[in-house]
DNA sequence: TTATCTATGCTATACTGTGTAGCATAGATT
DNA sequence: AATCTATGCTACACAGTATAGCATAGATAA
């Protein structure tokens, strides 16, 4: 017996993976179909489906993978409470994947990236955030972490060279200041 | 001639409306077709398309309404500098209004309301807010309305006595503390 | 009331996208 | 070389969108 995956299953995948992505740059989420992304990718239309049940599916697979990088680069950061160091990081990390962060925030999927990253954290923050306001943990993790994503969206929506990483990871500390005390 | 319009147009319109708004309390946007709109409206299926060309149009002539009544009332009080005042105006909007928001905020409308509200408030804001800080205006009325509309749909999420306008409004008060100074 | 206008109802039709079944084949594993 | 399996391919069923043409019920104005 062998673990690893069959060359051609991660071949189609990957491709379908690229192809999404690709289209998602340039079309809302909804206008995006099954047919469009087999053709870029090269791949057959019924073999999507034996991968992915439909396109969310697809679309959640790869919010999934991007959120737990993001998250678990994050987290060690996060330990060391550092909000412009935790920023920083962040900011740094998308601005390295900066194409592939443009489709997940701006494309349709900003939404499943949101619940996925929701999920992550909050578990997390129920551990660390102190009761020292009367505001309920979960409202708390969702405004911060509402606010972080649709500012990085603007962010990735100016001109590259705009806002260099770190003048926007100030806005952040900035934007999150009262939220995360 | 008359300027009013016919009494069959405005009962169509206002069957979709209706049936609408009812079918976002139950269905994601995505999965209510126009079959079923029409359907429970009692309206023809092609009588839909003589007033709306397509499902996002009737959906962005709701939200359009409802979002200029909800600014037209907050505008007055946003003059008096009084943000607990702003908040409880809004929040006592949308709780008398609850069924109507929880549609329009968890249904699958928020896209658009957000949509329709940065819009509204963008050119007024510009105006009043001082550039004591030096993040954009734009980015810092994105992240207040997002902020607002994201805990408002927590909001609308929980049981309807277990946070009573009063003490949710002074919550929004220190959630958005930072944005406006 | 009568005549006119028009919004709606109804049927038929074209088109597009989703999803499945069955079989042949090319590529991977042993 | 023999076996396994992921993919390609064709065909088909189904659902939702959208338009065209005609008949009719309801609204407006004489």
């Amino acid at each position: 017996m062998s673990s690893r995956e069959d060359p051609r299953t991660i071949r189609s995948r990957e491709a379908l993976h690229r192809a999404f992505l690709a289209l998602l740059e340039s079309h809302a989420l909804e206008d995006v179909t099954i047919r469009q992304i087999c053709a870029d990718a090269d791949v057959h239309y019924t073999t999507f489906f034996r991968h992915y049940p439909s396109k969310e599916s697809l679309l959640n697979a790869i919010a999934a993978e991007q959120s737990a990088q993001l998250v678990a680069l994050s987290m060690p950061v996060v330990e060391t409470n550092d909000r412009h160091q935790v920023h920083l990081t962040l900011c740094n990390f998308i601005n390295e994947h900066r194409q592939l962060w443009v489709s997940l925030l701006t494309g349709g999927a900003a939404g499943t990236i949101k619940a996925e990253l929701l999920r992550l954290c909050m578990q997390p923050a129920v551990r660390r955030v102190p009761t020292a306001t009367s505001i309920p943990v979960e409202l708390i993790v969702i405004s911060t972490v509402s606010v972080q994503l649709e500012a990085l969206a603007w962010w990735l929506a100016q001109p590259a060279d705009r806002y260099p990483v770190q003048q926007f990871a100030a806005m952040l500390d900035e934007l999150v200041y009262t939220s995360l005390k």
